[in-house]
DNA sequence: GCCCGTCATCGAAGCGCTTCGATACGTCAT
DNA sequence: ATGACGTATCGAAGCGCTTCGATGACGGGC
């Protein structure tokens, strides 16, 4: 292995200044600098890792924590977990893998051992046991999600509440008067996990607030479920004409539950999807959405941590405003 | 910040003793032992993961690196990842992760820094640009797939040529005469990437060793790609009775496009499928299915790590026999 | 011509841990 | 009694790096 001394050596440097060379903490000769870079190059130089953390306190490697339980959009998990890292990377800075089975006791651990220097929570509940865990750490932290309480952590998320709004005055544009949330299962609301009950907040308040006729529907994520509720809902409500469909592993079986009962989809009910993007452009037909912006979110939270890092101040809270897209499966309401 | 000198002076024995009543490389007695023990407790101590990696040259942490290109099934990936890091823990490491978009220069910078001790690849490709550096690395690693000439590196993966002869032997004991194997997207192939390939020989030498009618189908992983090409094979093959599906996005919409053509599944027509259970079990009606047994390989995988970490000898390749569960899509064929 | 400030570099201390002798003390066979 | 051996513990060296203070060398202002 050939370490610091080495390339000292052979450049015929000290090893402080070598290590100025890489870390740019002081003012080196354009040519010294020269030299080290080229030492540095010929013999393959890296680093040690686990001495650099020790003599610095900064390991450059963040811990990420990804959910794993039923009712979470697998893909949107993994579009995280990749911009984090893509992310991290740009930064120069490593990422940790951490199960949320590990628990508050996971976070201390690789905290505590200095194998991380700051750590990204995902999946956050309104009340969770890790926040007073992460208060207490002495390492700066960024939640994707939102508690009940915040306090001073850090948080970003999409803007669930204005995203269930935008959907519906979307519908509301088009001339829809009559409209419904096909929501997420009963469990992640009963979780009180707080996307599911903001984007049900922002579909109420806009329903309410344009005078128009809709509500909640909670619904498990199985066809057999969606099947059945669309049926309910055609069945009790025969003026509706749009709905929301916050489920994603449903989208499909709804749209296909509605032409079953003799409903075309825009032309007699148009549908409107929270999900990624490119499972809205494969459906048919093609789903007017709004997507979860997993790549902005994932970036966004590794730049608060990076600020925080170096002592910047951060705002508490980011919101990301949604995005609709509109698709084949939205358009005018007939009258 | 606790240090393992607080501990021992706490403890009233030398941090040599600490040390060895943590690693247990030496005999401690018992008394001593769980003096040490309550002090640990009592003041918090971790070790730092620093100090520790450049004292034993050991960072207890392994690289796992993911696919992120398109035409791979996220969710098993993250099966995948999930089962590495819990396997992981197991043996008291974590899981850095780095995606393919890094390379080799990714690998051999979490090496040569001994960032990392051992690293775990996935999504190996026929001719993969990584293969030389893994070999050049002087760390231990497992790939999660079979390149075309392993060399001596370590391989594991579910055994896809008998799990393509598996669904064969199935459709064969029902009887059926005329089979297709609707595959993976043609650029899946075309990458050389073993999986597909294997599954698709697997299917051919069944076909033949059973006196079977039978070919190959790449498909999109798009619904009009899969309807188009389920119709053509209905005209084409008005014999056709039985249908294997190596392509998750589609396995929903072949079985609506054969029915949409008015073929019952199974009376008319035999479906089994590769995906993972959840999807099998999900679907309308409940697929026969080979799943790829993502936890198991991944625990597997990091077990190998291990083992070749203490110096044991561990087997080249490891292919994981196939099981197929059936339900409700397969039948006897009609006469 | 002298002092001061800047720039470039060096040397040494120290980060917190592991590990390798060395030491001390019994115990047991001779 | 004596030496050989095993067990329990200690002390010190060192892992490879960063960082702080010190040291020269040089140029400018007076």
């Amino acid at each position: 292995m050939v370490k610091i001394t080495d390339v000292a050596r052979h450049a015929g440097v000290s090893p402080s200044t070598v290590s100025y060379v890489l870390s740019g903490k002081r003012s080196i000769s354009e040519e010294t600098r020269r030299r080290v870079r080229e030492s540095i190059r010929e013999l393959g130089y890296r680093p040690h890792a686990g001495a650099r953390a020790l003599a610095s306190s900064r390991s450059n490697v963040l811990a990420l924590m990804i959910p794993l339980r039923s009712g979470i959009a697998v893909p949107v998990v993994m579009q995280f977990a990749v911009s984090v890292v893509t992310a991290a990377r740009r930064h120069d800075h490593d990422v940790l893998l951490l199960t949320q089975e590990e628990g508050e006791e996971g976070l201390r651990r690789v905290a505590d051992s200095a194998l991380v220097d700051a750590l990204i929570v995902m999946d956050v509940q309104m009340e969770d046991p890790r926040l007073p865990l992460l208060r207490s750490l002495d390492r700066p932290s960024v939640l994707i999600g939102f508690p009940a309480d915040a306090g001073d952590l850090t948080c970003i998320d999409l803007d669930f509440h204005a995203a269930g709004a935008v959907c519906v005055e979307h519908l509301a544009g088009l001339g829809h008067r009559e409209i419904a949330l096909i929501g997420s299962p009963p469990e992640v609301y009963a979780r009180q996990t707080g996307y599911a009950q903001r984007v049900a907040d922002g579909f109420a308040s806009a329903v309410a607030s344009h005078g128009l006729k809709g509500e909640v529907h909670p619904c498990e994520a199985t066809a057999d479920a969606a099947r059945e509720l669309v049926a309910r809902l055609l069945a009790e409500r025969p003026g509706l004409t749009g709905v929301l469909v916050h489920n994603e592993p449903v989208v499909g079986t709804v749209v296909r539950a509605l032409r079953a009962a003799g409903r075309r989809v825009p032309e007699d009910v148009s549908v409107v999807a929270m999900c990624p993007d490119e499972m809205a452009e494969h459906a048919e037909p093609p789903l007017s959405s709004v997507a979860i912006p997993a790549e902005e979110v994932g970036g966004r939270a590794v730049d608060l941590l990076m600020a925080k890092l170096d002592g910047a101040p951060v705002p508490a809270a980011t919101l990301l405003p949604p995005t609709l897209t509109r698709r084949a499966s939205s358009a005018p309401a007939a009258h």
